[in-house]
DNA sequence: ATGTATCCTGTAGTTACTACAGAAGCAAGC
DNA sequence: GCTTGCTTCTGTAGTAACTACAGGATACAT
């Protein structure tokens, strides 16, 4: 399938179409072509950007830092030394959130094991995550 | 340390005084004791569950699901059903956003490492990540 | 041609903060 | 005891990122 209209690419990506015309307004979606009536029409290209910006919100960037991320691909100009520090920037802030995310996983797989076995579990969430 | 005031606890945790108010109406922080003056007094206990609320947001949870995590340790009223429930679906998400993590921090490797070879590098990043 | 689904613009509401304003409390130094 | 500076208080208003209509035009299947 070549291009789409805002529906398709909704359901495509899971996208609300007032969030797609949201981004399209705040810049972080192209301004797409239109119809000869007025509607969007949207490519491949887009349903793989959206489904990184969507993504991306979920993992907890903001817009502003998504931006960032794509404008590293968007401008066919940028220097070594600020896509260092982008990347370096962000693959920290991404570690750190996997780390968190694996003691969560960890923690929540045991309580369903204890769970199991029958036993009430106690619970141990606030206390064995985060204390620092 | 026993107790502190708000202003620890926002230094302690890396959130705003106003968002810990904030969570307060909200319900998501219990309301605290206060002094003779009306001053609100925590408990290392809020520290402990300040940084679970603050970390779960920055991976992308909602209040809202927060609130259903916490709940499981709020209420000492639990069946195991709940519990399974909850932990299934946050544990499924929680495994997409470190597999999408991964996927990003690879990624991001990858383009610094091209440009420690002097290259500029083609950044794949929307190619390579998230095309389904 | 007519009904149903989809799209348009525009505006208003929601969630999760964030930033004051203005008043009162606390702590240290003189 | 009084001043100076910092912290906290309540309350309100602003921002970011959506989300939900309203009211009208367009597409398309029967």
């Amino acid at each position: 399938m070549k291009t789409q209209a805002i529906g398709e690419l909704s359901r495509k990506t899971g996208v609300h179409i007032e969030t797609i015309r949201y981004y399209e307004r705040e810049g972080i979606l192209p301004t797409p072509m239109r119809s000869a009536a007025g509607r969007r029409i949207y490519s491949d290209e887009d349903v793989r950007r959206l489904n990184f910006i969507h993504k991306c919100r979920g993992l907890g960037f903001s817009l502003k830092e998504i931006n960032s991320l794509l404008s590293l691909v968007d401008s066919g100009e940028f220097s070594c030394k600020e896509v260092h520090e982008l990347t370096i920037h962000h693959a920290g802030q991404i570690t750190e959130k996997i780390f968190n995310l694996k003691k969560m996983e960890g923690v929540l797989q045991e309580m369903a094991a204890q769970c199991n076995q029958g036993n009430v579990p106690k619970c141990p969430i606030i206390d064995s995550l985060f204390d620092a």
